[in-house]
DNA sequence: CGCCATCAGTTCCAAAATGGAACCTAAAGC
DNA sequence: GCTTTAGGTTCCATTTTGGAACTGATGGCG
């Protein structure tokens, strides 16, 4: 299989993947969460090569997580659309786990403070049901309705998981 | 600036990324979470090259995300460790932005039940101070200790965010 | 014991993606 | 009207990927 079919997967974490899986793009996605909206700002920031760039903003764009404006003829911003703004909790995450896991001794390089709280903050995935934290030896996966008809993918997988 | 240099930034996302941010990789963390654990059925499952297959899970070993381990004479099974387990809020943020953004008409693929509530759960991150749930539009990014000395990087475009 | 199947890879090569440098074009500033 | 800036595109060498075929060590079975 190539990575290109990996948008048709019965799979959330496969489609989600063939938004934001490719080299920088999440990158540029976090580029966008502080702010840097133009294109060379992006392609300085970074350090990744114009070509590429230009392909990933087309592709975000076309996929509707970011949308382009002209704020001047001929001058373009890049902009979070709500779907784009929706990335945070995989972004934050990522953040997290690589303060705690890849940490070089020097501190973490960034901080985030909660406005509303008044605190820096880490982001705690919780239970959407009962509000307690998620630990993932809790959770039973379980087919839904998307992929019971559907003979390809993990039935086997899923069978071994429960 | 070439890909696999993003592991010396100073950004806990970029480094994340040096890790998970291959093709492959996720989907691979993600088979794992559904115990999925043996090198011929993360290979039948995936649809992956064996040649690509043999290579991300040898560096998931060598980063401590995976552990290997022989259940038979020359037999092995790859399990997460901890740092692996701790990839779950990030995987998991992904099933939930794909179940909403990337849907197909046809309902999810998954549902995931949490066992101390009893209930089909969604991810929700909240603030580890006050407990809110997070909108990235209420938070701060500000430059933390290991950025701190660090003339390259982002500095420009924080102070954009700022 | 001898044969076949399974598991866990490795080797080799063609095809696709990436990185870098140079080039192009339309405003905007002076 | 000349120069600078922003926002790209083109071209080509280098890397990565994908696929098929091959290997080698058990393990099961008649």
């Amino acid at each position: 299989m190539k990575w290109d079919e990996i948008e048709n997967e019965v799979c959330s974490v496969s489609r989600t993947l063939a938004v934001v899986g490719d080299r920088w793009t999440m990158l540029i996605i976090r580029d966008a969460f502080l702010r840097v909206r133009r294109f060379d700002d992006f392609q300085k920031n970074l350090g990744m090569s114009r070509h590429r760039l230009s392909e990933r903003l087309k592709k975000l764009v076309d996929y509707g997580v970011l949308k382009k404006e002209a704020y001047q003829a001929n001058r373009y911003e890049y902009r979070l659309t709500e779907k784009g703004l929706e990335l945070y909790p995989i972004l934050i995450s990522m953040a997290k786990w690589g303060d705690k896991w890849m940490d070089d001794g020097k501190g973490v390089p960034m901080l985030y403070k909660h406005n509303p709280c008044g605190h820096h903050y880490s982001p705690m995935v919780v239970c959407s049901e009962c509000g307690e934290p998620i630990d993932p030896h809790d959770v039973t996966p379980q087919i839904g309705p998307g992929k019971f008809h559907n003979s390809r993918a993990h039935s086997a997988c899923i069978e071994k998981a429960s």
